[in-house]
DNA sequence: GATGAATGAGCATTCATTCAT
DNA sequence: AATGAATGAATGCTCATTCAT
């Protein structure tokens, strides 16, 4: 019943999960306690792997930003650079802008998230302008966009994407805009 | 020396101006003590009027919608339908979606919001169809939108409108996307 | 059962005469749950009149040492100086340099405890300086000794009071001493 | 790689080392993973060697008390017991009564720091009263004291010593009191 | 024998809520 | 109707102790 040395990894990796989950279900009111009985280990146990709150609150933020930037990282060496590109941007809609919004909710709470947060969404943005140089070089992508359009982009379509009257097919005919072909 | 009844109307007013604008600054983390001392009553008072803190939140998250509801009331006797319309949308982005934001962001921590806003929001769906059906018959506003639409371009143009690389131009370039003389 | 709006200084006094019973017993780890209890209030209670345990701790320290100041203050209008002053000395080694001793003990676990004890040592000081001064002035007390003589004075025949091997028959040997008929 | 048996006694003695001054500088507060980093053990090897916190507390009493009664030992056997018996008085008054200081302040937070002190009490009492009857047959101090008289006066001069306006001349002035040639 | 991760009870503190005034 | 002192459950955090490695 007892977790061994070998798991405190595991166990590390399981609590941020359940801090992540239960912190975007509920808000960031939920207790340390609960997330430390959700995740089978004592209370003890969270503060040893993350000594204060805001430190589990700060990870649980840059969690799905750091997911993000490694799929980034994972897509740039596709061999359909364009394909890739708008792959990510779905992706990102879909999942990725839930993730600001999620770090946006939480912004307020914590202590200093800007702090916390800046690395990894540095990291999501550089694989991101990787990944869109790529498309612009295949000639899939248009070439008077960068980075920092993407950003209000992506934010206005996941916006769009998670309303009642939005959807799946939203994305569609926003990515579409992205699109070289569109000017064919 | 002891307040009349007349005041209490005013404490109740008084409270709740306090509390959304602290729940807006600081999240619904501040407590009713703090609102209270703010509002220059005791906490008792604060109880009287809001038997619960998740009725004074709901109070809250209700209050900046109502308001847009009363603003939409008051220009749909405008003499030009049509700027009436526009300039409504316009504050919806960047008014009413700050509220639409905040409630979001309130939403995962009240009890049953869903309840407490659903009334506001229908007088505001109310009068925003209202404008828009005036504007429509006024010839202003394309005849091929409804209410529903203009949710979603309103939550996507306040996304982009609040990111960092969007701002007062967006709404422009968005809002003529609702205009007839695209189409001229 | 509920006590009344009255009472609330009657209730700081005990928490206070508790906490300062409870830390002179069992140390300052006595836990302030325990000293709700003992003082027959909510733990909430002894927050609101001691915002954190070391305020407590601190007010302990000073308590003691108040009183004391407040006992000189009332002999210094006594009509035979002399006497006033020796009665108020071995009040001193009794129980003054208990007080003494107490606050010792308690220094190094207060934050900054300095602080909180200087003004009433301040009071007790000037108290006992009168009093000196008065009966130095009454031809009963030794002209060639100061309040700074006491204090080293106080501490030593405290210790030697406390000792098993002491006890009150002490006190008289070392208090002779700074009688002026000794020199007669 | 792994330390050898002959290295646990010296753990033991440098936990024993660093706890005694921890306890010392910070009160017993002192947390035993601290006194474990501090000792460069882990906080395992801490309860191997004591298995309470509250025997190391007990430990570190005695041990100033031991270091004591093993110096009594040591000068037992000088060929100047006079010197040798002052020499310890002075050093009584300024570490040991330090270390009964010290005891004084840990007694009100250990289980039962009685027992613990008891035995190393009873060694140093009885290396004391070796070395005060030899200093009495060397005619180097008074006849008509004891061990017991001892206690009060080493008690007595350690506060006026550690007295701010006290000092080491203090100590002078009060060993001299023990001589035989103050009756000279 | 040593390590350090895990435990879980205990602590100080906060805060929504109640109620005597 | 208003006040604010009192309550007590809940929270974040600490730490002595246990135990698998």
């Amino acid at each position: 019943m007892r977790p061994a040395r070998a798991d405190a990894i595991a166990n590390r990796a399981r609590i941020l999960a359940v801090a992540v989950a239960a912190f975007e279900a509920d808000g960031v009111g939920v207790s340390l306690d609960e997330i430390a009985r959700r995740a089978g280990v004592g209370a003890g146990t969270v503060h040893r792997h993350f000594p204060t709150k805001a430190a589990l609150v700060d990870a649980a933020i840059a969690e799905p930003v750091n997911v993000l930037a490694s799929r980034a990282a994972g897509l740039i060496d596709s061999t359909d650079p364009t394909a890739a590109f708008f792959v990510f941007v779905e992706e990102l809609v879909v999942n990725g802008a839930a993730a600001h919004a999620f770090a946006d909710r939480l912004r307020s709470d914590a202590d200093d998230p800007e702090m916390a947060i800046a690395e990894p969404l540095a990291r999501l943005r550089a694989g991101l302008e990787a990944l869109l140089g790529a498309a612009q070089r295949d000639g899939g992508a248009r070439g008077d966009i960068n980075a920092g359009h993407l950003d209000a982009f992506v934010a206005a379509a996941h916006a769009a994407y998670v309303h009642p009257t939005g959807g799946i097919r939203v994305i569609s005919l926003l990515t579409d805009g992205l699109r070289t072909h569109r000017h064919a």
